[in-house]
DNA sequence: TTTCAAATAATAGTATTACTATCATACATA
DNA sequence: TATGTATGATAGTAATACTATTATTTGAAA
């Protein structure tokens, strides 16, 4: 199985697509790198420039600023969790099942398949948790909304919130319930490697307990 | 009825207690109109400076950066919750009520109360739903963290955590769940105004809507 | 009352950040 | 051969995030 995917992100993130060259592809791929090195305030496009080898301006031609490459890291993060929601869900029938398996996708390291670029995923994970929230917890999110840049945010969490409907038609709140256990698989990782006094994290790893909060939440609600 | 309340932040947060001089309050007000208008990101030392007719040098010797500032502002309202908290659950005894009087709390704007120094409330309150994730969100977090700098955050999670535990004694993830609430409850509200494909809102108020969301799912969960 | 230190204010200065602009070159295409 | 497009090299600007210096005020000890 040798297979290429790539996810198309919304134009209106990028100057020029960073699918489109190969600089664009070293770009992404480096911004990942450097942002879960430095944390995304501290990272630069100057910086960005140094470590590749290339110049500011030549960076500037793909993104207006480094806020909109985050989008876009984050954006691609959305469409791959999309595609790999609709693969692991493919041959399962069963309603509480197909939940397990999102809820287990949300909170378990993403599997890394060779399929499209060679993005760290297991940093672009660690970026997802840390970051994600700063793209729309900005004054301009109504201005950005409006170019539809949230759309694979949106489709992610419209999907997972079809399934709690087909799992219990009655819940009044599939879409919040959605979103909040997405944000909330992130935030109780974070929390119980960095401020685990927010949680009861006994278990040494984040992932498991994430898992067994959110699925011990999602079927309390829904029954 | 005419007291002072007076929330001691921790030292660690700021270089000199700006609760102690008639310029210290005054940069704190003007921080929260200034943050509430430009959003964090765009907020300077030099704006705030300006708008207040002092000068850069003058702010940088209450705070070490924006960062710290907006920390302290997140702490005293912490603080300030957990104040509130223990006045309205006072003749409580019910838990379930108790549990509804702290889903109010985290959900409806807080209360305007003529106690402390008169920082809009209304704003600081869009400040929580807004910017409090960021103040641990960054790469210093474990750092930051050692100076026990978010401790009003801990106590108040664990307070609102110890009702959930008495409300259900066998309920596993008190801790979690409490800190869930609290960020659902900022989430819910923010999603609700700006991306409310993220969610169910029907009705145009945000605070109802997250209120009965997570009114829903605390119940739903405990039982 | 003098004096000496500490706190505060005002001003200036520096390195970095977040861009924009210009020009040269390489390479592909028509 | 001419033309377009991507990149690179270099420079420049305004704002940001600080630090340092000097002047002035205050307050407490001698």
């Amino acid at each position: 199985m040798n297979f290429k995917i790539s996810f198309n992100v919304n134009e209106a993130v990028f100057l020029r697509d960073p699918e489109s060259s190969e600089l664009g592809r070293l770009i992404i791929k480096n911004s990942i790198d450097l942002i879960n090195n430095l944390g995304f305030e501290a990272f630069t496009f100057k910086k960005l420039a140094i470590e590749m080898g290339t110049t500011e301006a030549s960076v500037y031609r793909y993104f207006e600023n480094k806020h909109r490459l985050l989008l876009y890291i984050i954006s691609w993060h959305w469409k791959y969790m999309d595609f790999l929601l609709d693969f692991q869900l493919q041959n399962i029938t069963d309603n509480k099942q197909k939940l397990k398996t999102i809820i287990k996708l949300l909170t378990q390291e993403v599997p890394i398949k060779t399929i499209g670029p060679d993005y760290n995923i297991k940093y672009l994970n660690q970026i997802v948790i840390s970051e994600s929230s700063k793209v729309y917890l900005v004054k301009e999110v109504t201005e950005i909304n409006k170019s539809e840049v949230f759309k694979p945010y949106k489709e992610l969490c419209a999907k997972i919130a079809d399934v709690i409907s087909a799992y219990n038609k009655k819940y009044p709140y599939p879409k919040s319930l959605s979103s909040t256990i997405i944000e909330a698989s992130h935030q109780q990782q974070f929390f119980s490697e960095f401020l685990p006094r927010l949680t009861d994290g006994t278990t040494k790893n984040k992932n498991e307990y994430a898992f067994m909060f959110i699925d011990n939440l999602v079927f309390g609600v829904l029954g």
